[in-house]
DNA sequence: CATGCTGTGTAGATTGATCTCCATCGCTCG
DNA sequence: CGAGCGATGGAGATCAATCTACACAGCATG
C-alpha cells in the first residue's frame, strides 16, 4: 500500500529498544516462536510497524534460512521460461519465501555460474533449468541445498525433477503428421550434448521419439534430421537449406516453437505455404495461437511445472528426503500450419494446374 | 568448466588454516587489498583453489557490499523486458557483480514488494522497471541504495533514469499514418495511473503525443481513445468493439506491441485485413518482424537500455552523486500492417466492386 | 645507536539476527 | 510452607566475513 520507508538501517536492536524488550524477544515475535505473551507481541508488533523494521536477510543467512528460493534460467527470451516463473511466483504468493532469478548467460559456462551465484547467496532451495548442468554436479549440490531440476528426465536420487512427457508429446506430433498423410517428415533439432541419447534432455527425447516413430511406420529410410548448433538462432537458415534441397520434406517437426517460428519464416521466404510444407513445433508458446502464425504445437503446461517445482522445494525444506519425480502430460494443439500433403504429382501449383 | 564442488561449508577460517595464515590475510587476498606479499597471495590462492572456497555473500552483506545488483521486473511474459535483461547481464559479464531478478507479480502491490525484497537482500544497486512505483518512494529509497528507473520519464534528483524518447517515437508513428493518408486514427491504451498526464509513464507520453499530433493535424474532433484496464489482456476484446462500432477507424495505434498483437487478432477475427485497418504497435518485440505478423512498430533498443542502467548503477557505486538521465532514440520500423486507407466510398470489398 | 619509516601480517571488534540455555515469576500441590 | 512446574523474557554465544588498529621486522638515516 502506501510507501513504507525502505529498509534504511533500523535493526532488531532499535525495535527492541523502542518496545522496551530484548533483541531475543523481538526475534521470537518475528519468527512466531514459542514463549511470547500477547501483551509483548502487541508491543513489539507496534514497534516494528512504527519503525518500518525489516529483518536483514544477510544476518538471517548467517544462521540458517534466508527465505529465498532461487531459480536459474537460460535465455529468458524464449517465452516458455517466463511461463515457469509465472507458476513459481504464483505458488509462492502468501508464503514467506521470495523467488529470485539468476539469468544464465548461455554464452559462458551456462548454468553453473548462475546456480553458484544462488548458492553463494544461501538460497533455501534451487530450481535448475539449464539442461546441460551435469547430474553429478547437481547431486553433489543437493547434499547442501534442496534442488529441483525442471525439464531434464534424470531420475536422480538426490534431487527432484519436474518434466513434461516429451516422448508422448513427440509421438502425438508424429501420429498427427502420419494421419494427415505425411511420409517425408524432417526433424529440426540441435547438436552435441543437447541431443545425446540417454542425456534426458527434452531435445534428445523428442529426437528419439521422432526416430522411433519413423521406424515403426516403416519409414526408417526417410529419416531426415537437420541439426543446428544454436537451433533457435539458426533455424531459419537451416530450414531454408532443407527446403531448397532435392528431396524437400512435406513436413518439418521442430524440437521447439522458437525454431519452428524460424521454419515458418523460411517457408514464407521460399514462396511456399502450409500446403507445401507442414510445420509443427513444441512447447506451446502463446504466439503460436496467433492467427498470423497458427502453429501446430505440443502444449506443455509451463505454469504447472513452475508451480510443481516450488511445491517440491517447499516439501524438501519441510523435511522430505526421498526423491520425487513429477511428470506433466502435454497436449497436442492442432492448428493450420499442418495440413495434408499435396497429392502426388501435384507438388507445385503449376504442376497442379497442368494435371487437371 | 569441470564441476567444482558447490559451496558446502568451507569458510575463510578453513582457508586461513590451510594456508597457515590469518583470516584477515585471506580476506585481503580476496579483496585485492593492500599489504599482501606475492608469496602469501600465492599460498592463499592455492588454498582457496584446493578447498573450493567461495565467500559467503550473507557474511559480506553484514559489513558492506554483496556484489549483487537487483532488477525488479513486471510481467516477464512481455518480451520487451527480457531484452533489458540481456543488455544488463551483458554489461555485467566479467565484473564481480551478479544480477538477480525479482519478479513483480502485477496482481499484488506491484513493484514495491519486489524492490523491498531486493533491498532486504542488501543488493548494491536497484533497477526498477514497474512504472507505478511512486517517485517519492524511490527518492527515499535512493538515499539508502543507488537506484535506476527504467522507462519512466521522471527527472528525479536522487536517482538516475533510462528512457526511450516516447514522444518522438509516437510522433513518428503518427506522421507515418498521416503520410499514408489516415485520418481516423484510434489509440488503444490503458487506464488510470498508467496514463495520467505528467506521470512520465510511457503510455501517458505516447497518449499525449497521439493527442497532440491529431490536434496539430486539425483532427482534434476525430480523436478516439480506447481504454482497457489491462491493455495486454483486453486488447483483443477492446479492438473488436472498436472495429464493430459505427465509426470504424482506418488505423489503430496501440501503446505497446503486445496489445497490438491482440488488435491484429481482432482484425482477423472481424474478417478484415491490413487494407481495411492499419495497425501500429510500440516496443519492437522480435515477433513483430515475423512475416505472419509483420507489425509496424517503434523499435526501442531494450538491450541498450538495460546496459545503460547497469552502467549508471556502477557509476553510482563508484561514487557519482549527481543524477543522470539517459535518453535512447527509438526507430520507426514500417512493415505491412500499415497500408494506406481504402479510397473513399470503397470502405468494403462489396462497395469497391459496386463502384467501378 | 636511537629513531623513524615502510612493508607485511595479525588480533579483535563489528555487523544483525538466531537460538540455546538460564533466571524469574506466579501458581499449585503435597 | 517449600518444592515443583509452566510460562515468559533475557544474556550471551554464534554465524562468516570486513576492517581498523597495531605489532613487528628490516632497513636507512641523523
Amino acid at each position: 500500500m502506501a510507501a513504507r520507508g525502505p529498509a534504511g538501517s533500523v535493526t532488531i536492536e532499535d525495535v527492541a529498544r523502542a518496545a522496551g524488550v530484548s533483541r531475543a524477544a523481538v526475534s521470537k515475535v518475528i519468527r512466531n516462536a514459542y514463549g511470547v505473551s500477547p501483551a509483548m507481541r502487541e508491543r513489539v508488533t507496534a514497534a516494528i510497524e512504527a519503525l518500518g523494521y525489516r529483518p536483514s536477510v544477510s544476518a538471517r543467512g548467517m544462521r540458517g534460512k534466508t527465505f529465498t528460493l532461487g531459480i536459474e534460467i537460460p535465455e529468458l527470451s524464449n517465452p516458455f521460461f517466463p511461463m515457469l516463473l509465472t507458476g513459481a511466483t504464483a505458488a509462492l504468493s502468501g508464503s514467506p519465501y521470495q523467488l529470485i532469478i539468476a539469468p544464465a548467460d548461455p554464452a559462458h559456462s551456462e548454468g553453473y555460474r548462475a546456480i553458484q551465484a544462488l548458492v553463494d547467496r544461501q538460497v533455501d532451495g534451487v530450481i535448475a533449468v539449464s539442461p546441460l548442468v551435469e547430474p553429478a554436479w547437481l547431486s553433489e549440490l543437493s547434499a547442501t541445498v534442496p534442488v529441483v531440476m525442471i525439464g531434464r528426465h534424470d531420475r536422480a536420487e538426490g534431487y527432484d525433477t519436474v518434466v513434461s512427457d516429451d516422448e508422448a508429446g513427440a509421438r502425438q506430433v508424429m501420429r498427427h503428421l502420419f494421419e494427415l498423410g505425411h511420409r517425408d517428415i524432417a526433424h529440426l533439432t540441435g547438436e552435441g550434448a543437447r541431443t545425446r541419447p540417454g542425456s534426458g534432455v527434452p531435445q534428445a527425447i523428442r529426437l528419439e521419439a521422432y526416430r522411433t516413430a519413423m521406424q515403426e511406420a516403416g519409414l526408417g529410410d526417410r529419416i531426415s534430421i537437420a541439426r543446428a548448433a544454436d537451433v533457435t538462432a539458426d533455424a531459419h537458415r537451416t530450414a531454408l537449406r532443407l527446403l531448397s534441397g532435392a528431396e524437400r520434406p512435406t513436413a518439418i517437426f521442430a524440437c521447439h516453437d522458437e525454431p519452428a517460428l524460424g521454419v515458418l519464416r523460411a517457408v514464407a521466404d521460399a514462396g511456399l505455404t502450409a500446403d507445401d510444407v507442414a510445420v509443427a513445433g513444441y512447447d506451446g508458446i502463446e504466439i503460436a495461437a496467433h492467427p498470423g502464425i497458427s502453429l501446430t504445437t505440443v502444449h506443455q503446461d509451463g505454469e504447472r511445472m513452475g508451480r510443481l517445482a516450488v511445491e517440491l522445494l517447499l516439501e524438501r525444506i519441510a523435511g522430505r528426503t526421498e526423491a520425487r519425480h513429477e511428470v506433466v502430460e502435454p497436449d497436442l494443439v492442432v492448428r493450420s500450419s499442418t495440413r495434408p500433403p499435396r497429392p502426388r504429382g501435384a507438388a507445385t501449383r503449376l504442376g497442379a494446374l497442368g494435371d487437371h
